[in-house]
DNA sequence: CATGAATGAGTGTTCATTCAT
DNA sequence: CATGAATGAACACTCATTCAT
């Protein structure tokens, strides 16, 4: 009943589509599409230059393999977890915005989306994806943190679909930030992610606070 | 019948600068800068490719003259208001958000930004040029504003430095949303900019109310 | 008798071709036929850069007007003051080389010759004006000092052809020298133009001295 | 029907540096370094634009190694020669003359050397290898040389430094006089190199002789 | 299947030359 | 005659893609 295991001699070939694309995520989230030469994924990858066109037909085609395999996997997690909190719902979304920063956002996969912000343009169907399996499933975790709050009498009932945004822009900010300009040094004196994430959640908390 | 009319060379001299700079705007916002090709911008201006290399040194050069007339420019104008407002600060924060969206981030060359988020990796030059010429000073700006409430003991005694991007994040987001998926008509529940800038400041304004 | 002289009115008009020419002259000399643009030329001259054409129907045209212009004038004096020169025959030749340096080799005139050799392979027609109007004359001059010296019994008889290019090729050298590296201020100890004309000529002439 | 053959792309890649260098020395000497369109050396290589830029980097760094090739490397042959030589310094010298007119000036390979006296100010960097590779060492085997006579007591002590020039000043000139006018196949009685290297030389070694 | 040598279209920039005024 | 705005051909170099082996 398991998935029905490759022949061993068949193991190397199937491998390869494999290796081309981690090899191809370091490079597209370091160097953007443009800037990487296929020659370098190739490379990386210990194959040829040929050999890489026999898997992907196009540079581009690598490129939406490359975000299709490494886009939807994180989201999901944290989904789950969320669901099971048990606290009120400042802490889960307080604790949400942290954890995704830690586990998603530091890491080198939030690279993708800093790629598909950049070449989204270009990539219609890769747009498309992104927001069926990324986006929108995001979208609906923090509205229901949101709502729960809401339903709960701990968040005033506020407009939702627009308070989603204040959650995650300056998420998505992060990871612009930490993907764009992070080689010049000069910059702004630069910000503290978990300082910022943990100030934000607690203006809007604040904001969100059934008032008198 | 009136004044003496230029010679029609005399004219053009006159209106060639700005009708490269409207053309290279276009194309810039809507290809992006590498991806834009120097004789297009010269053929949509109607002229031919070393016309444009008359008025313009080079490609990078055309970059930021387009910023500085398109850019640059809105931005230090709504600085000098900004300075001259009279109100509260909450008022002068929402005021200036909403100001921002309307003179800037709603009209096309709001797409420079988004422009420079994907390309900043590969042109430093130009991410610099940027940063000087617009973060930094929109960042003194908000700086100045949080401050400004700080001081007159309307806004709590936050981090000023971490709370400038929770102003201005939800705005870059939103030229983001703008520019990304602006070619897909299809669903998503689209963000209404007003709407949402103005509940994300008073989210802002109550987070940062001198509490209780 | 005497040449016609033009009109007052028709002055202006005639200048212009000398004043281009000598203007062409300083530029080519100091960069070179390729690397002189010829607007430059043109701004030098102060006209504008039509005019040039004007009165040259091409860049190749001007070089050449310029060089048939400069080329053949110094050469003609040197050989009568030779010719009535008093001392033995090697203190002539000493003279002679020193003179030639003094000038013509070390003043910007020089730079024609220099130009010539450079750009010879391009301009045929040039490279056979120039032989004929300067290297002709020059030979002739040198053949005559050192059959003079042969005749009166102070040199021996050598083989007059190829003594030329004995007494001639240090000289060129010597304006090579100083038209193509003099900006590189690395190089080799630079040579002393007179110190080592001064030995050359003593070392042919001790070579020519008749033998003991 | 002995050695294997080897394929046909592994032995073409073997050849193409050889076959490119060879183009290139040919359409440099003949058209100079500016005007040889690097396109040209490919197509009489055989080859198409792009393959030259994967053997060679760049336009300078093929003329390098032309000149490596051609000129330094001949040069290096005749200094270890040189160095090794058994007879007195006079015999060393003319020799030494002789040999370099046979083994490089009447050879194509000479044209570099007219070259870049030709286009040494508009191309720095290839100035400054030329003479660091070719001008540098012919200079210090020179120098070498007549510090040799001088010390075995063969020739006077003369000044060293312009002396070299006396030796090679009229070598220069024989490449220069051979690719100036090398097209134009009329008139003059055209120098005969050996016969003049021969006489010039005679003339500087009793010019150098220690005196009666 | 895998290789890597070879290809050639594509682009920013310069500058001699033209021509409407 | 003179101007100077406009032109467009020219060129080095890159890199995705192909295909003979």
């Amino acid at each position: 009943m398991s998935e029905p295991q490759p022949h061993k001699r068949e193991r190397r070939k199937q491998d390869r589509p494999g290796e081309l694309l981690e090899a191809a995520l370091d490079l597209f989230v370091e160097k953007g599409f443009a800037a990487t030469r296929s020659e370098e994924v190739a490379i990386r990858a210990g194959v040829s230059k040929g050999t890489l066109f026999l898997y992907f037909p196009s540079k581009e085609e690598l490129f939406k393999a490359v975000v299709m395999e490494n886009v939807a996997r994180p989201v999901a997690e944290g989904i789950t977890e969320a669901e099971n909190f048990a606290g009120n719902s400042g802490e889960l979304l307080t604790w949400m915005m942290l954890e995704w920063w830690r586990r998603y956002g530091a890491t080198k996969a939030s690279g993708i989306s800093k790629l598909m912000m950049s070449e989204a343009g270009n990539f219609p169907e890769l747009a498309e994806f992104f927001r069926n399996n990324v986006i929108q499933p995001a979208h609906a975790l923090v509205r229901y943190v949101l709502q729960r709050g809401i339903d709960r009498g701990e968040f005033r009932a506020i407009d939702v679909d627009h308070a989603i945004y204040s959650v995650m822009s300056p998420l998505i900010f992060l990871v612009m930030e930490k993907h764009s300009t992070g080689a010049c040094s000069n910059a702004q004196p630069s910000i503290n992610p978990e300082q910022f994430i943990t100030q934000h959640s607690e203006l809007l908390l604040r904001g969100m606070a059934v008032g008198h």
